[in-house]
DNA sequence: CTTCATGATTGATG
DNA sequence: CATCAATCATGAAG
């Protein structure tokens, strides 16, 4: 009886069989997958150790002791990352796991149904190549928002940078040394900017924002910076002095070789207005306010000699010219019909 | 909380 | 493409 049960299933199976050939290959097209897992062994996801990150951070390590802030958005970067990566492995591990249980199950319970109804070898290989491709597809799910996960913190970082952070004092400090001592002029070169950034331990483009801003910022109010004109015309006037002392081949900052051959000058010149700016900062309040219009003056002598005719002018009219004329013409409407209003916003500060 | 300082972004300009 | 001007968004200070 039993024997006649086995031949009629067989029969009916080979009936069957055939109709279900045409089903059988699916033919998944891994274009996708492919690129995920590209993509996840491009961002570190699935690569290597998780310590071994990519190149910028090593980078930033340029310039000894220079405390930046792009380590701390890295280390919590990486550490996002490294959970997304924990995750994901784990995740991945246990559906592999569920996969082979799941797998070693289904063959077992087919087996054992061999022994009461026909199942031939490759109709298991059939059936685990399903469960395996079922899988594959929550894999690739996972895979999927894995990806995502990263891109939205990747994106989240980058947006990071429109988030603030205070530049080092280091970085400020030669910023506006540069820029204090080309008052007449603050445009530095494609390479002074470059210095400036190696100096700061900021990019290049921050240096670029930092002096538009500056200038800008400068030019709207100039009595707000008076103090600070001062302070670092000091500070580069006793910097320039010890270099002329010695020599200036070996001058300290911005090799300015490149941006423009007629700074040959300015290097005397800066030591030489830095020094009165130094000793009249001292004495009196007022012709502090004034010095630095006065350097950048001096500036625009030494470089263009565009206002000679004006030199021997009055002290204010050469100001307001400086502040008119200078860099671009613009700004300060006032302060021709008003000679009052342009110092005096300068000596309401009255700091020292 | 508000206010100010400040780095970054955006749009216009030449 | 560099710069200016306005604006945004945040950090720090009050």
């Amino acid at each position: 009886m039993k024997p006649a049960l086995f031949s009629v299933l067989c029969e009916i199976k080979e009936k069957t069989v055939l109709s279900i050939r045409g089903i059988q290959e699916e033919d998944p097209p891994d274009a996708q997958l492919m690129r995920l897992d590209n993509m996840l062994l491009a961002e570190g996801v699935s690569g290597p150790e998780k310590r071994g990150r990519s190149g910028p951070p090593a980078i930033a390590a340029t310039s000894g002791g220079c405390p930046n802030d792009n380590s701390i958005e890295h280390s919590d970067y990486r550490a996002k990352l490294s959970q997304i990566r924990q995750i994901y492995h784990s995740e991945l591990e246990k559906y592999e796991q569920a996969c082979s249980e799941f797998t070693t199950h289904v063959m077992n319970l087919l087996r054992e149904q061999s022994r009461t109804r026909p199942i031939s070898p490759k109709e298991i290989e059939r059936m685990v190549n399903i469960i395996h491709g079922k899988f594959s597809t929550i894999q690739m799910q996972l895979k999927q928002s894995t990806c995502e996960a990263v891109m939205i913190l990747r994106s989240r970082f980058l947006d990071a940078r429109r988030k603030r952070r205070n530049f080092s004092k280091q970085a400020t400090e030669v910023l506006n040394e540069y820029f204090y001592s080309h008052l007449s002029n603050p445009y530095p070169s494609e390479e002074a900017k470059e210095e400036l950034a190696k100096k700061g331990g900021i990019t290049v483009s921050q240096v670029s924002n930092w002096f538009g801003n500056k200038r800008i910022r400068y030019k709207k109010n100039m009595g707000k910076f008076q103090e600070e004109a001062n302070i670092y015309a000091a500070k580069t006037a006793v910097d320039a002095t010890s270099v002329v002392q010695g020599s200036q081949a070996s001058s300290p900052h911005t090799p300015n070789s490149g941006s423009s051959g007629s700074f040959k000058m300015t290097n005397s010149g800066d030591s030489f207005i830095n020094l009165q700016s130094l000793t009249s900062y001292q004495s009196s309040p007022v012709g502090g306010s004034v010095q630095s219009q006065m350097d950048s003056l001096h500036h625009v002598i030494h470089q263009t000699g565009r206002y000679d005719g004006i030199v021997g002018n009055s002290l204010y009219t050469t100001q307001r010219i400086d502040a008119n004329g200078s860099w671009q013409d613009a700004a300060t409407p006032s302060s021709i019909t008003s000679p009052a209003g342009d110092p005096g916003s300068v000596n309401s500060d009255a700091s020292n």
